[in-house]
DNA sequence: TCCGAAATGATTACCGTTATGATTATGGTC
DNA sequence: GACCATAATCATAACGGTAATCATTTCGGA
C-alpha cells in the first residue's frame, strides 16, 4: 500500500494563518462556525482571511481533526474531534456545547433498512440538538 | 381548548397559484425543491411567482401535508407525506425518490441520551441517503 | 357589484459559502 | 543568507437558495 493513511496531508507549509485557526478551534470546546472564528481572529488582532479560515476548516475535517455539523439554520459549525471511531453529537442549539454519542445500533438499521428497500451507497446524517443545562440557566 | 387541530388552517382564499402548486407537489412521488417546483410550473404554461411557490410550500409543510428535508448541498426538499405520524425517510439523493421509515427504538434513544447528558427540549435529524435501484441503472 | 383584506410576484436584499486572481510568504537549494 | 518555484493568502466578486418589500391584483363576503 502506498499510504496507509485515511486522510491527506497537512497543507505542506506551516502558516501563521494555519497555526491561528488551529488554536482557536482547538482552543474551544464548542461548535463554532467560520464565521464566528474569523470574527474571533479579527478581534484578538490575529488578521487572517475569511476565505483562509474556510480552508483550514476543510482541511482539518478532511483530516478527520474536526468534526463538522450543519444547525437548523444551514450553518456548518466546527469543533475538534476527541473519537477515533465514527460517532454523531448531541449538541447545545444556543451555545454549540457537544456530546459526541455512538449509536452502534442505528447504524446498522440505517444501512439494513435502505438496503432492505433497494438503496446502495447508503449514508446518513444524525443530528441531536436540545438545551444544555448550563444555557438552561 | 380554543382549537384541537395541531396545524393552522389552509390559506382562506382558495387562489389558482396555490391550487397549480399543490397539484404539481401531489403528481409527484419524489422529494423536490421549490425552485424545481417553479421551473415545472413555468414550464408547463402556469405562471406562479418563485415567493408564491416558497409560500405554499411552507404552509403544506405546517399543515403536515407535505415533508420537508434538507438534502447534502443545503437545499430543502418537499414531498407529500403519507403518515400520520413522526417518521423519516431514505431518499434517492439522484432522482428524490423517497421511502418513509419509522425508527421507534432511535426516537427513545436520541430523548434518552441527550436528557441523560442534560439537554433538554430535544430535538433531531435523521436523513438517510442512497440511490435507488432505478437509478444505478 | 363593492370593497377591505388577503394573496401575488417582480424586485431587491440577505447570508453563508466559494471562485478569482493578483500578491505575499514559505522552505528547499545553492 | 540569497534565490526562486510555487504554495498560500486574501480582497473582492460571484453564487445559490431563500426571505423581505411593497405596489398591484384577486378573492369572496356583504
Ligand atoms: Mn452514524
Ligand atoms: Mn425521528
Ligand atoms: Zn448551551
Ligand atoms: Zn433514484
Amino acid at each position: 500500500m502506498a499510504d496507509a493513511s485515511d486522510h491527506p496531508a497537512r497543507a505542506s507549509r506551516r502558516t501563521r494563518q494555519g497555526e491561528a485557526v488551529l488554536n482557536v478551534v482547538l482552543g474551544s470546546d464548542n461548535f463554532r462556525s467560520a464565521q464566528d472564528i474569523h470574527a474571533e481572529l479579527r478581534s484578538s488582532g490575529e488578521a487572517v482571511g475569511l476565505t483562509t479560515v474556510y480552508r483550514h476548516l476543510a482541511l482539518l475535517t478532511d483530516e478527520g481533526r474536526l468534526d463538522a455539523l450543519q444547525t437548523a439554520d444551514g450553518e456548518v459549525v466546527y469543533r475538534r474531534c476527541h473519537s477515533e471511531s465514527h460517532h454523531h453529537h448531541v449538541v447545545c442549539r444556543r451555545c454549540g456545547r457537544g456530546v459526541e454519542v455512538a449509536l452502534p445500533d442505528l447504524e446498522r438499521w440505517a444501512e439494513a433498512t435502505a438496503s432492505a428497500l433497494g438503496y446502495s451507497d447508503v449514508t446518513h446524517t444524525v443530528e441531536i440538538f436540545g438545551v444544555c443545562a448550563d444555557c438552561r440557566g
